[in-house]
RNA sequence: GCGGGUGUAGCUCAAUUGGAUAGAGCAUCGGUCUACGAAACCGAAGGUUGCAGGUUCGAAUCCUGCCACCCGCGCCA
C-alpha cells in the first residue's frame, strides 16, 4: 500500500460521501486533519458539519451514518463521533508499521508530481556595478528553496538570475569610468558600488517626473526622492545615452569595459552564492541585456494588436478593471523594465516551454508584476508551445530590516553588503563549533581545523537560512545574527543538531539492520512515526503554495519528536534486540527525513557536529 | 486621495486555509547529566488574536466600519 494514511483516509472517507449522500457529492472534500490533541486521536475528518449544512441534515447523525459506510477497517480502530460531528480516527499500530515500511525508500514516501512541467523561477536579481544586500539574500535563498522543492516533486526547474545588466543605469556607470580615465581591470566591487551611486546622483534630477508624481499624489517617499534631484544632469544622461546607443551597436572598447563591469560583480556574486551553498552559478545568468534585441518586438506586437496607445508621447498599455496603465516605452523612445519584463516572459513561455514562471522579488513590486502579467496575458503569451496555459505568479516577500526597524540597506552603512553578514554568520557558527569540540567528550574532539571550519559554515549559514525561512515570506524581519546564530530554540542549529545526534547513535550500533522490524509501543515511538509519515503530504503542500516555513515547522517537529522519543525510549540500551533494531530503523528514519526537509530548504546537514 | 500588506503571550513567530481548550521558541521560575550527544528533555507562568459590529453549530481566519504602522501609485529599476 504505497499511500499515506492520510490519502488512505482521504480516500475512503470521499467514497463514503458519495455512498451515503449520492453522487453529487464526488469530489467533496473529506475534510481529514491530523488531530489538534492525542486523546482526539491520529486524524480526524470534519467533513460532516459543512456537508450536514448543505444537505440540512444533523451533523452528529449524518457522522454516525458515515462511520457505517466508511471503509477503514483495515487500517484503523473504531471510529468514534465527537462534538458538534468530528468523527476521530485512531490508526491501527499495524498501519502506522507498514506504512513506515513502504516509505523506508530513497524517495522517503514522497511521490512525484503526475505531470511535472518546466518552471522558471526569476530569482537573486543583482544589478551591475551594485553590492548584494540581504534583498538579494531573500530572493536568492527562498527561489532556491523553491527549486529544490519542485525538483523534489520531479519538476525540470530553470533557475534565472535577471541580472541588471543594460540600460541607463549601467551607461551612466561605464560614462562615469570612462571620463574618469579609471582603470576598468583592477576595480572591485566595492569601488563600482560608489561609481554607480556618484553616477546616480549626477543623473538624477526629473523635473517632469516630479510634476507628474504630485499631481498623482504618489507617495511622500517618490517626493522627496525626486526633490533631492537637481538640474545640469540632463547632459550627463544624455551623454550615457550615447555612451548606450555605442555599446548597443557593439563598439569594441565599450563592450570590452562592459564586460568587465559584469565580470566584476557576477564573480562577487558567485562568492557570495557559494558561502550561500545556493544551486546557481554565471550559467543561471539571463539578463537584461539577453533581451535587449526583443524590446522592439514587443512594442511592435502590442502595437499590432492595438492593445496600447500614445499618451503624453510615452506608449501604455491599459487594463480594464484599474486607472493606472503600464508603460513601455517612454517618450524618448526608451524601453522600461516593464517592457523587459515582458520580453523575458515571451522568451520563457513561448521558447523555454515553461509551464509555470515564479517570480521571487520583493513585495513591493506586486503591482508592477501584475500589471506585467495581465499585459502579457493581453498580448497572448501566457500559452507554452503545447498549448497549456502558463502560471505567471509573483512570490513577494517583506524586508530585511536594522536594528532600527528601518529597510537594512548598503546606504545606511557600508558593512551592511550581504559578503559581510555571511562572513560574520560564518565565524559564529565556526567559532561556537570549535569552542564545543573542545570538550574532550565532544564528539567533534579532535576533528582538523578544516573539518571543524566546515561544520561551523554549515551551522553559520544554516541559521541565516532557516531564520529567513522558517516565517511566513510576507513578513518583515529584523537581520539579527545573535538571535539567528542562538543555539537554543527554533533555529536552524537545533535542527541540525537532532540531524547529528541522530547520525551518531547509528554510527555508534555498528550494526544496523535495514529490514527490522517496526515495533511501535511507547507513545514517543507512535508520536515520531506519526509525524514522519506526513513528509509526502507537507512537500506537497508546501510546494502547492510556495511557503518554505511548512516544510520549517514541519521538521521542528520531527526534531522535537525524535528528542523526546530519543530521552524516553533507549535505543543502544533497548531492553531487548529486536526493540532495539527497531528504534534504530526509526532514528535512522527521522535522520533521512531531517536530512532531505533541510536540503530542501538548502540547509546542510553535518554528521557531525 | 486610491491600492496593497501587517497587527496574535513581555519579545520573535505558528495556527494544516472556517474546526474542539489559539500553539512553539526566547526571556522568567522550578526540575532532569560521573551523559545511547544537556546545542537536549519535562513542568510552571504568561491571551478580550488592534477596536466595534455582523455572518453560523463554530471565527485569529469570511463580511462591514474604524485605528496604528509599513509599502506602492506612467516616462528609475
Amino acid at each position: 500500500m504505497p499511500t499515506t494514511p492520510y490519502q488512505h483516509l482521504a480516500d475512503a472517507f470521499g467514497s463514503a460521501i458519495v455512498a451515503v449522500l449520492g453522487p453529487d457529492f464526488a469530489g467533496s472534500d473529506p475534510v481529514i486533519r491530523v488531530s489538534t490533541k492525542p486523546e482526539f486521536g491520529d486524524y480526524q475528518c470534519n467533513a460532516s458539519m459543512g456537508l450536514a449544512k448543505q444537505t440540512g441534515r444533523k451533523p452528529r447523525e449524518l457522522a454516525a451514518e458515515l462511520i457505517e459506510v466508511v471503509d477503514v477497517a483495515d487500517i484503523a480502530e473504531q471510529l468514534e463521533v465527537a462534538g458538534p460531528g468530528f468523527i476521530n480516527i485512531t490508526l491501527k499500530t499495524s498501519t502506522i508499521a507498514t506504512a513506515l515500511e513502504s516509505m523506508d525508500t530513497p524517495a522517503l514516501g514522497v511521490k512525484p508530481n503526475e505531470h511535472p512541467e518546466i518552471v522558471v523561477i526569476d530569482m537573486c536579481g543583482v544589478n551591475v556595478a551594485k553590492q548584494m544586500h540581504v534583498g538579494h539574500l531573500r530572493s536568492t535563498i527562498i527561489g532556491d528553496a523553491f527549486a529544490r522543492i519542485l525538483t523534489r516533486l520531479g519538476d525540470d526547474v530553470h533557475r534565472e538570475n535577471h541580472l541588471g545588466d543594460w540600460g541607463l543605469p549601467v551607461a551612466l556607470v561605464l560614462h562615469l569610468l570612462r571620463t574618469r580615465g579609471v582603470d576598468l581591470t583592477t576595480l572591485t566591487l566595492g569601488d563600482l558600488d560608489a561609481a554607480y551611486r556618484d553616477a546616480q546622483a549626477l543623473a538624477k534630477a526629473d523635473q517632469k517626473g516630479l510634476t507628474a508624481a504630485i499631481s498623482k499624489q504618489s507617495g511622500p517617499h517618490r517626493i522627496a526622492e525626486l526633490e533631492d534631484q537637481n538640474t545640469g544632469a540632463a547632459d550627463i544622461r544624455s551623454e550615457a545615452g550615447q555612451t548606450l546607443v555605442a555599446l548597443q551597436q557593439g563598439d569594441e572598447d565599450l563592450v570590452r569595459d562592459w564586460n568587465s563591469l559584469i565580470s566584476v560583480t557576477t564573480d562577487a556574486m558567485s562568492e557570495a552564492l557559494n558561502l550561500l551553498g545556493v544551486q546557481m552559478t554565471k550559467s543561471n545568468n539571463r539578463g537584461e541585456s539577453f533581451y535587449r534585441d526583443r524590446l522592439r518586438g514587443v512594442l511592435d506586437w502590442f502595437e499590432s494588436q492595438g492593445l496600447c496607445r500614445k499618451d503624453d508621447g510615452a506608449v501604455v498599455v491599459d487594463f480594464d478593471d484599474r486607472e493606472r496603465p503600464l508603460l513601455i516605452q517612454k517618450s524618448d523612445g526608451g524601453f522600461l523594465y516593464a517592457t523587459t519584463d515582458l520580453a523575458a516572459v515571451r522568451v520563457r513561455t513561448e521558447e523555454t516551454g515553461a509551464g509555470r514562471c515564479i517570480y521571487v522579488v520583493d513585495s513591493r513590486q506586486r503591482d508592477h508584476f501584475k500589471d506585467v502579467f495581465d499585459a502579457a496575458t493581453l498580448a497572448g503569451w501566457c500559452k507554452n508551445p503545447s498549448g497549456k496555459h502558463v502560471v505567471l505568479s509573483h512570490t513577494g516577500f517583506g524586508s530585511v530590516l536594522g536594528p532600527d526597524r528601518r529597510p537594512l540597506k548598503t546606504r545606511s552603512g557600508e558593512n551592511a553588503t550581504l559578503a559581510s553578514l555571511l562572513k560574520e554568520a560564518i565565524s559564529r557558527g565556526r567559532a561556537e563549533v570549535h569552542s564545543r569540540a573542545e570538550d574532550p567528550n565532544a564528539p567533534t574532539h579532535g576533528l582538523s581545523q578544516v573539518e571543524l571550519d566546515a561544520i561551523g559554515q554549515a551551522v553559520g549559514i544554516g541559521a541565516v537560512k532557516y531564520a529567513d525561512l522558517a516565517n511566513d515570506l510576507v513578513r518583515d524581519y529584523v537581520f539579527d545574527l545573535d538571535r539567528m546564530v542562538a543555539f537554543e530554540g527554533d533555529t536552524g542549529p537545533y535542527l541540525q543538531y537532532a540531524h547529528a545526534r541522530i547520525r551518531s547513535v547509528v554510527r555508534r550500533a555498528e550494526s544496523f539492520n535495514p529490514d527490522a522490524a517496526f515495533l511501535i509501543e511507547q507513545p514517543a515511538e507512535r508520536g515520531l512515526s506519526l509525524t514522519m509519515l506526513r513528509w509526502n503530504d507537507v512537500v506537497h503542500a508546501a510546494a502547492e503554495s510556495l511557503e518554505p516555513h511548512r516544510i520549517a515547522a514541519y521538521l521542528r517537529e520531527v526534531a522535537e519528536d525524535f528528542n523526546g522519543f530519543y530521552q524516553t525510549c533507549p535505543v543502544l540500551k533497548a531492553p531487548t534486540p529486536e526493540l532495539r533494531e527497531s528504534r534504530l530503523r526509526l532514528a535512522d528514519l527521522a535522520g533521512r527525513v531531517l536530512e532531505d526537509g533541510l536540503g530542501l530548504l538548502g540547509i546542510d546537514a553535518p554528521a557531525c557536529m
